[in-house]
DNA sequence: TACAACGAGTTATACGTTTAATCCACATTG
DNA sequence: CAATGTGGATTAAACGTATAACTCGTTGTA
């Protein structure tokens, strides 16, 4: 039995024309819902299309009208649950409103990013939705080329769809102040990228002058917890750290047990982003919920609106999305 | 300057050939290495094709040789650190050999499974790799539409790679005998699922006469502890205990230290995937390494073959690929 | 020398849709 | 009754590509 998979010559249009006794046309305008069709015909149409089992060729199609019905979705790592999730939401989504995803991992590498962009617009796709590794400039930004949504990283003249990293600092910094905390450890995001400096800067503005920043350091955002922050780490000088994201504070309560000092008695530690897992692990986690799900959603739903848009030039549209302080175990009074 | 992103014309075929002053079919059998050109006329259309940039209309291709040089990838949940991977070696493999992937996420739905294989069909891939959610047969099995690779199940006619469970669950079964251990708990995997059975039955039959199965309980795979299972652990009667896979493990894990049973001390703990948690938890888990990424890419390897494959009749693919056990923490001497 | 063979290009067609333009029969209206 | 309009259908062109079939020199060979 194995090969008789050779696609049997779909059915087309012109069969169910014929099947129905009527032209290539009107079968179209039928499935369409366009055009005036008495509605004798339509059902007669409707039924042969039926009973053949008939599948609209959707390069025919996206060949004769110009767009594919196809965006494609750009995210630098698929394995980090957090662009699992959006991936997720982003799928769901354009099915629902009956467009196909052409996803692609960059591998957080900015060439991978630059070829994909290319590759994607060379593939056809009607539109994109990119969550940029860093700010360096979407440089072959193709915005003229076909709209693009940017997630997470404010682009000039781009669509963008955010969450208020910037808030989610300071209700950190608010939640552990009341805890009564005042010496903290700062495992920080990659710099260069906006969404963890708005975190940072959320989180210092949120302090008052009885606080302390004792260390303060820049790390991937990764579960491979480097040399140096294990250093610091070990020095047990301070009563709360603030880490870029979940994975970032992950490896650190990881390392912080295995040296003894325990979590969230002798320091509590928070992160950021809510990943499936910062509430599975022990402690479980204190941490910003990102609206993930959500933002994939809206990121849809803006290119959508742009891509079905009529001529008129729409405005960029800016989408900020709230967060929550998700209180956990990992933090608790000094 | 938002809003210009109006497509604009693609240059076609035909400019090209103009530009070049040759005909359509000259461009389109240079740019295919086809047909016999001669060489300075290769290199003048090549040269205006990249001044002008060129670019395939891929709809049109398509549509002109029946092919779309799309596949699908059918996955029960992205948001399973396991799928995760293997969606990205998939791609990754996938874009290598010129392929795009329509990605569906069915979140662990038979109806949508089933409509994802219909949808996908319809959408005019070229073959479909899926990774069922269980047993229950792939009944619209498309295979005589177009071909389909399944992982993990093995499933008649049609083509499957998978990995040695079955090794993978003696292995554990001697590790732990090895270490001193003779009565067992087991958080199997849902029993309908051949991956899970295979992994079952492996530890069982691994296990010498000596050895005794105090309890055993089926789980869905998943981290959300059942409460039949934490009554289980609640006992503290075994001093080791089997999971269908990491999730599991990792949850029992949790709920095991949260009522001061500790691992490995007390009771010894083993997984089943090595998802990238699984070292990056305290303690980090023993568990049986699967060959996701090589899977993803064995899968992409083995449907392109049957979409390239002359008429010429190929029997059914049939790779298992091996498995390695991996020792860390969560084990201990009795 | 005549003719086959070949190399290098072109012409023409088909793929399956969508949709503007057209056609036809019939009803409405001045 | 002629002119106009209208609902309901058809015809035909176009989208961009791949490729079979063809043309036209030129070369090699019997």
């Amino acid at each position: 039995m194995a090969g008789l998979h050779r696609r049997k010559s779909r059915v087309t249009l012109h069969d169910v024309a014929h099947d129905a006794g009527v032209s290539i046309a009107t079968v179209s305008y039928v499935l369409n819902k366009r055009g005036s069709v008495s509605e004798e015909v339509r059902k007669k149409v409707r039924r042969s299309a039926k009973n053949l089992g008939y599948q609209q060729n959707r390069a025919a199609r996206a060949m004769k009208m110009g767009r594919s019905s196809i965006i494609g979705l750009v995210i630098p790592n698929i394995e980090n649950p957090f662009f699992a999730t959006l991936a997720q939401s982003v799928l769901l989504e354009s099915q629902r409103r009956n467009y196909q995803v052409f996803l692609v991992d960059t591998e957080g590498s900015h060439e991978s990013e630059e070829k994909a962009m290319q590759g994607l617009v060379a593939q056809g796709v009607d539109g994109i939705i990119v969550f940029p590794i860093d700010d360096s400039a979407l440089k072959s930004a193709k915005s003229d080329q076909l709209p693009v949504v940017v997630l997470d990283r404010d682009t000039p003249n781009l669509d963008l769809v955010q969450a208020e990293y910037y808030a989610g600092g300071r209700k950190l910094a608010e939640h552990l102040q009341a805890l009564g905390h005042k010496r903290f450890g700062m495992l920080e995001g990659p710099q260069v990228v906006t969404s963890a400096r708005d975190r940072s800067r959320g989180f210092l503005d949120g302090l008052s002058k009885t606080s302390k920043i004792v260390w303060q350091q820049e790390h991937p955002f990764s579960m491979e917890l480097s040399k140096s922050a294990e250093a610091l780490l070990k020095k047990n000088n301070v009563s709360a750290i603030f880490c870029g994201n979940d994975l970032i504070a992950l490896a650190a309560i990881a390392y912080l047990k295995n040296n003894d000092i325990r979590v969230p008695q002798d320091v509590s530690v928070t992160g950021f982003d809510d990943i499936q897992f910062a509430r599975m692990m022990s402690p479980t986690l204190t941490t910003v919920h990102m609206p993930v799900a959500k933002m994939g959603v809206e990121a849809v739903n803006v290119l959508i609106r742009r891509l079905e848009e009529t001529e008129a030039e729409r405005t960029r549209s800016r989408i900020v999305l709230d967060v929550e302080l998700i209180v956990r175990e990992s933090t608790a009074p000094i």
